[in-house]
DNA sequence: TCTGGGGTCCTAGGACCC
DNA sequence: TCTGGGGTCCTAGGACCC
């Protein structure tokens, strides 16, 4: 059994909470937020929860039930989640020898180096203070693995009498089976719904049964990532902390359109677009692409003929160049478009991602052209950081059409936008008029 | 009228090579 | 009449995560 001690810090209802944080008069009420272009239910506050909205509920088979019941809706503001995601994870990376940011809103800790028994008192402190300076609610859970410490996370989320704590290292072998014997099998990470549904018809329904199911079985039906998970729930470590961030490997930016969109030009439009922002975030991360994919899709829950077709092509060299990648996107999408479509979405992927600065020269690639194109590069993105987003961009993403997402119940980017700080109200007392 | 977006890993099967 | 076997690489599809 390992000395190791696991522990991750996931934001209740993150995107929920940030809403909250600028407007407490939404506590203790029916809150959800939306997908992109308001398409179904991606967060919920409690009391939504409990009004049984599901999770990725379609938008609009509920308007008339938001309205009925009085549930305030957000289209998703992620300009806001981003930055209120960083102050949590800083005020995280302060408090534990190491912090794993795992997703925007969750974050492994080592806690190793501490004592078992200072556990409890020192995650009620990172609790208090995340709550206290950023007025984000925290669930904090710890194990000797991830895989336990995601469980502890759990019930100390679901368990109201834990305060939004919960130790499991604390328990000997007897106790934490009788705690995995209450925590079903869908309910593990790592066990999705295909495997949950798998594992109950072979009569194996709590993480304590899974616990003690035979390796050969597992990985004959579970596959070498069933086996990692279910061996984790035994105390021993098949998933260690990530040092550094592994490198990417592919880079995606798709959108649903807000219309349907039959034409070509309109769709090229997107797809520049798309192709211009992803190329943009290679370029702050410091990356090139070598391989480049463009799909486009019709909305698969209409009865309308349906088409979706997927092109790609391998550059001779990495590139992170804007209009030789929005050039190349738009010779790909021509290759697949058909007319006779009604499209709903469109997308751009990039893969066989590398380092600029370890990039592979094409064969007839003159260097003098690559440094132009990388001056160019970075003298139109320091302007688009200082003047705002799309201050300079490729002339054929200048229309908006149909396309454009949908976002009617956004809130204001409070944190990051001059123009959207949150207006404040000074109350006079009435004593003073 | 209206159903998100962005990732990773694993496996099976085909193509190809010697 | 007889028609191998093993390795590698690639891709599509399926599973998972948030």
């Amino acid at each position: 059994m390992s000395d190791e001690i696991f522990g991750l810090a996931d934001c209740n209802n993150f995107y929920v909470s940030c809403e909250r944080v600028f407007d407490p008069s939404l506590e203790e009420r029916p809150v959800v937020v939306l997908s992109n272009n308001d398409g179904c239910v991606i967060a919920r506050s409690n009391e939504a929860k409990a009004m049984g909205i599901p999770m990725g509920a379609p938008a609009f088979k509920y308007r008339e039930y938001f309205q009925k019941y009085g549930i305030t809706v957000f289209s998703s503001n992620y300009t806001l989640y981003d930055n209120m995601s960083e102050r949590v994870m800083s005020i995280l990376a302060d408090s534990a020898p190491f912090i794993e940011v795992y997703s925007i809103d969750e974050a492994f800790l080592d806690f190793s180096s501490l004592k078992r028994f200072h556990m409890p008192s020192f995650c009620r402190d990172i609790r208090e203070k995340i709550r206290s300076w950023t007025g984000i609610p925290v669930s904090i859970g710890t194990g000797r693995t991830k895989t336990l410490a995601k469980i502890a996370n759990r019930i100390a989320k679901k368990d109201k009498s834990t305060g939004g704590i919960f130790n499991m290292e604390r328990y000997c072998e007897n106790d934490l089976d009788m705690i995995l014997a209450v925590i079903d099998v869908g309910d593990i990470w790592g066990i999705g719904k295909k495997y949950a549904q798998f594992l109950r018809k072979s009569n194996i329904n709590t993480a304590k049964d899974l616990k003690y199911t035979p390796d050969e079985w597992i990985l004959k039906y579970l596959t070498v990532e069933g086996l990692r998970t279910t061996t984790e729930l035994r105390g021993r470590i098949c998933i260690p902390f990530r040092e550094k961030r592994p490198a990417r490997k592919q880079l995606v930016v798709s959108r649903s359109f807000g219309k349907d969109v039959t034409d070509l030009e309109e769709i090229s439009e997107s797809v520049s677009e798309f192709a211009s922002r992803a190329a943009e975030k290679l370029r702050k991360e410091g990356l090139t692409a070598s391989s480049i994919a463009v799909f486009i899709q019709t909305n698969p829950f209409r009865n309308d003929p349906q088409y979706h077709n997927i092109s790609s092509i391998k550059l001779p060299a990495g590139t992170s160049y804007t209009p030789e990648i929005v050039q190349t996107a738009i010779l790909l999408l021509k290759k697949i478009f058909r007319s006779g479509y009604s499209y709903k979405k469109s997308g751009v992927i990039f893969s066989e991602i590398g380092k600029t600065d370890t990039r592979q020269m094409g064969l007839f690639e003159k260097n003098k052209n690559i440094d132009r194109h990388q001056d160019l590069m970075r003298t139109i993105d320091t302007i688009n950081t200082e003047m705002g987003k799309n201050y300079i961009r490729p002339a054929i993403t200048l229309n908006r059409h149909r396309w454009e997402m949908k976002s009617s119940f956004r809130s204001s980017r409070y944190t990051t936008n001059w123009d959207e700080l949150p207006s404040v109200r000074i109350c006079h007392d009435e004593n003073e008029k």
